[in-house]
DNA sequence: ATTCTGCATTCTGCATACAATTTACGCGCT
DNA sequence: AGCGCGTAAATTGTATGCAGAATGCAGAAT
């Protein structure tokens, strides 16, 4: 991941002009991929895709070594591309190391945090009770993760962000199979207001356990709804 | 994720035959930046880059995408790629995360180890101590970081692996530079001592604790000894 | 003397063409 | 009929050519 690229996953981002054809390309792919029109486990087939991105196969390749790195594709050689497979295992190692490195951020952020982080963090917060209240749940959602981000991004350490977010970008795609399914919404309000106590008082043990405990969490109730139908797990 | 852990990076594996271009230019110019010859900040130029590695630009381009996943070089539009500048900043950040991350590999490792696993890692602690009693350098520090490695593959979780190598690749560079001058040998020999006699207690939070501290030393050890020439902050 | 402007050069970004490797199919053999 | 082999089609990997952007330089205007 690019250190400095303030939003390199193209979310929605209004300056969409000066990206490469390369970079637009590893963007749609992500998002196809997260939302499951790349099934997990399919293969890719370079002139197809390029044709269908509308891009030559050259800025496509280069596209797929990123994808490679975020660990959202496989790369094997003189074969096609293969869309990484969504395993239950995967996925619960996964949360278990994004619980870890969200532990770590938190410890950190209580220690690092300015005032105006947290007011920051606090706004948040306070937006997402909104949203709960008005069940707004994409709202809900967006603000959800924006909070995990901002506190990784209040640890003040770019390596451990950026492990962070090529994670996320895993985990995302994970969470839009349960869509929506997440129903302890009022557990995660509270969890997130209690995680957000830890950070104001400072208390880095606390809040880097109470966030990991929250993540994993998450996880794990998000395995809970897929537990029905595990064929996820392509050969 | 991937079920099959291969080795995509490559590192001095024995079967480098069947291996793109691409991948051996990575391979190629990853060793390179460690070892300095591409110096900190300075600019690649893509024609002169694939005439030296005998390849053509188009791989040449693919593995700078993988590198710059990998935080090895930076990508700029329109603009010569940059190795990656190792400011101070950037050296203590990058070791606060790999300690958080081996960390949390030995909580995981304390739980998950075999057997199996102990017993490997009480030859690697043997022969390292012979090799620290020897004098021998070189191959006292792969054997210390084959234990590193080992501990996070013992914890049993795929990504986290992956983070942590993306990591060291960083690290190792870092390390390069203070070539052999850790001079803190014997503390760290006790310290591999005691982290494993943790692990054999299966007590988590001491490993992960003693690790924890264990990695952070060596990152301040490694600044202290690049403190007189900082000049390594390139622009 | 300095700064701005326009042009030429150089380099990146992309597309296309070519080579190598894999996969598929059909023929012949057992 | 089943299996193995060889050839052809398809697909990935690599090289090259061309267009656009950035950089440097020269000259003119202030």
């Amino acid at each position: 991941m690019q250190p400095k690229s303030e939003a390199p996953k193209g979310r929605k981002s209004p300056k969409l002009k000066r990206m490469g054809l390369h970079e637009r390309a590893a963007a749609r792919m992500r998002t196809m991929i997260i939302r499951g029109e790349l099934p997990p486990g399919s293969q890719t087939q370079e002139t197809r895709l390029s044709k269908e991105l509308g891009v030559s196969r050259t800025p496509l390749r280069e596209a797929m070594k990123v994808l490679a790195a975020e660990g959202l594709i496989e790369l094997r050689p003189n074969r096609s591309p293969r869309i990484a497979a969504l395993a239950v295992d995967g996925i619960s190692e996964l949360f278990e190391a994004l619980a870890g490195i969200e532990r770590l951020a938190a410890e950190l952020a209580a220690q690092r945090a300015t005032e105006r982080d947290l007011a920051r963090l606090r706004t948040l917060q306070t937006r997402m009770e909104g949203h709960h209240r008005n069940g707004k749940l994409d709202d809900y959602f967006a603000i959800n993760g924006e909070i995990h981000n901002t506190i990784v991004r209040m640890a003040r350490n770019t390596p451990l962000r950026e492990a962070h977010e090529t994670l996320i970008a895993r985990a995302e795609r994970a969470r839009y199979l349960a869509l929506g399914a997440d129903r302890r919404w009022s557990n995660s309000v509270d969890e997130h207001a209690n995680i957000l106590a830890a950070l104001e008082a400072r208390d880095g043990e606390a809040a880097g356990r109470l966030l990991g405990a929250h993540v994993r969490q998450t996880g794990t109730a998000l395995l809970e709804t897929l537990a029905p139908k595990p064929k996820l797990t392509a050969a």
